[in-house]
DNA sequence: GGACGTTATGTGTATATACTCCTAACTCAA
DNA sequence: TTGAGTTAGGAGTATATACACATAACGTCC
């Protein structure tokens, strides 16, 4: 389908080839799609977080210190699904805004995460915004629709990481 | 394991809650799920692509300037779904290492983008690993889940976007 | 009990993201 | 024309992301 285009030919026929390709592409891309949905469910969430002054993204790390209860920064940061390095700088904000404490473990390399009594007044201002933008989707996309795009996306996922 | 809170005998009954209904919440957190199969399905590609020195992010950008023609920024941005100011810094590191141009429109507000010709011997050395990377995925995943995830994700967003 | 491999984390660097504010350029009506 | 409102874009600031490298603490094997 995409045979190397030879450098033999106009730079204009080259353009309208390209063009024409990617758009084919593109209307079965995987990744703009799954962006555009990220981007616009968290909007959803962003907004509503917005008087309480952090964003979706902040309250998934705050979330999953209380579920998790003290993790260590690895741990958290899997939980989240991020990057160590970048899980580390994200605490940086909310350690400075008084959400989060750390302290050494025992094992003195680790590094533990607990949510001050701060963090978790707002964790539980701020978890039903996010139940409630939640059923809203929930509620106009459809129950059955909802349950099998999870599991369409676990699949995929699991899909990815199976090498 | 969980045992940190002890600071008070109160705080615990309220970790409790907000463990158990922030587990509950998270079963079905689409943001999560979203994040998790975004960063796999373009860490497929980032593979894909790192002999060539671009990620996938970039390459997108790249392919919505070809098929786009010469795009103005605000164009561009909408096409690869980012914030203006955001593609504004993306264009930095592209036109640096001499993938794209940008020049004036005859509007001397608008910043037109355009492809180098180096940016298109890129673009067409890359858009078959995505195409690769696309079809591996589809073959391991399903035809059919495949398009109906990819309706799923489109009908999600516009859902969101119509308010 | 020290040398060595492993593990958990932090830092430097670079890209990605987007909000707010600012300026330049365009449009249109008086 | 000229002044007001609109539009395109850049800059400042802040968060988010992650690779490569450095470091400190742990465990183990002789």
């Amino acid at each position: 389908m995409y045979i190397l285009l030879t450098q033999m030919e106009s730079h204009k026929d080259t353009e309208d080839t390209l063009r024409r390709d990617s758009a084919e592409a593109d209307r079965c891309s995987i990744c703009l799609n799954l962006k555009k949905a990220a981007k616009a469910t968290s909007s959803v969430l962003d907004e509503l977080l917005a008087p309480l002054g952090i964003r979706a993204s902040q309250l998934g790390v705050l979330n999953q210190v209380s579920v998790l209860g003290s993790p260590t920064i690895t741990e958290l940061a899997d939980a989240v699904v991020s990057d160590r390095t970048t899980l580390t700088r994200n605490l940086g904000p909310l350690e400075r805004d008084g959400y989060v404490d750390t302290f050494a473990g025992h094992d003195r390399r680790v590094r533990m995460v607990t949510l001050t009594e701060e963090g978790r007044e707002l964790l539980q201002r701020a978890l039903p915004l996010r139940e409630q933008a939640e059923q809203t989707l929930i509620r106009r996309f459809g129950e059955e629709p909802w349950n099998d795009l999870l599991k369409h996306l676990d699949r995929l996922t699991a899909i990815v990481r199976k090498g």
